[in-house]
DNA sequence: TTCCCTATATATAAATC
DNA sequence: TGATTTATATATAGGGA
């Protein structure tokens, strides 16, 4: 998408690749939501950026809990979720 | 997208609510792998459809596994993830 | 319901500020 | 870091088989 059509590998420009993140992340958030809507679905989705930064979120028709341990060090990480669907 | 505009509510027509799922489910998938692999993020995704069928997936650079309980009837569940990063 | 097809709506890369 | 602006790549709604 965008101005040149983009190869599927890593973004070696720091900047670029941060930029490129934030971008998706907020894409991704906007196509769950819409799932979720428009599919009465409940989406939970959970993200590492490349800095070990965590962000979750989840479509609007349920409240998501979640509870992150990585015990060690980054390779590996366990996850307790918690759903509570509003309907 | 598509030829029409879409309003952002729920599908009511069964056929077409289930064929945008499936659609808009793979479409997630392939914003997730590429967000994982542009950005060198992990990215764990979970879906409940309308008919309370699980399926859940991650970026290929990680293994993911996820547990589910749905104590409460549907209306509250939990879950256990565990992600072991390949790199 | 599962593939194609294709006209449009959207997402977004790059550039500029 | 953000915000805004395009030009272009993609996703996908609706339809037909």
């Amino acid at each position: 998408m965008g101005r040149a059509k983009l190869n599927l590998k890593k973004i070696e420009h720091n900047a670029t690749r941060h930029v490129t993140f934030a971008k998706r992340k907020s894409g991704l958030r906007k196509k769950t939501n819409q799932l979720s809507i428009l599919c009465d679905a409940d989406v939970a989705v959970m993200l590492f950026s490349s800095t070990g930064r965590l962000s979750c979120f989840s479509g609007d028709k349920m409240y998501a809990f979640f509870f992150f341990f990585a015990p060690l060090n980054l390779s590996l990480s366990l996850s307790l979720s918690l759903f509570l669907l509003k309907s």
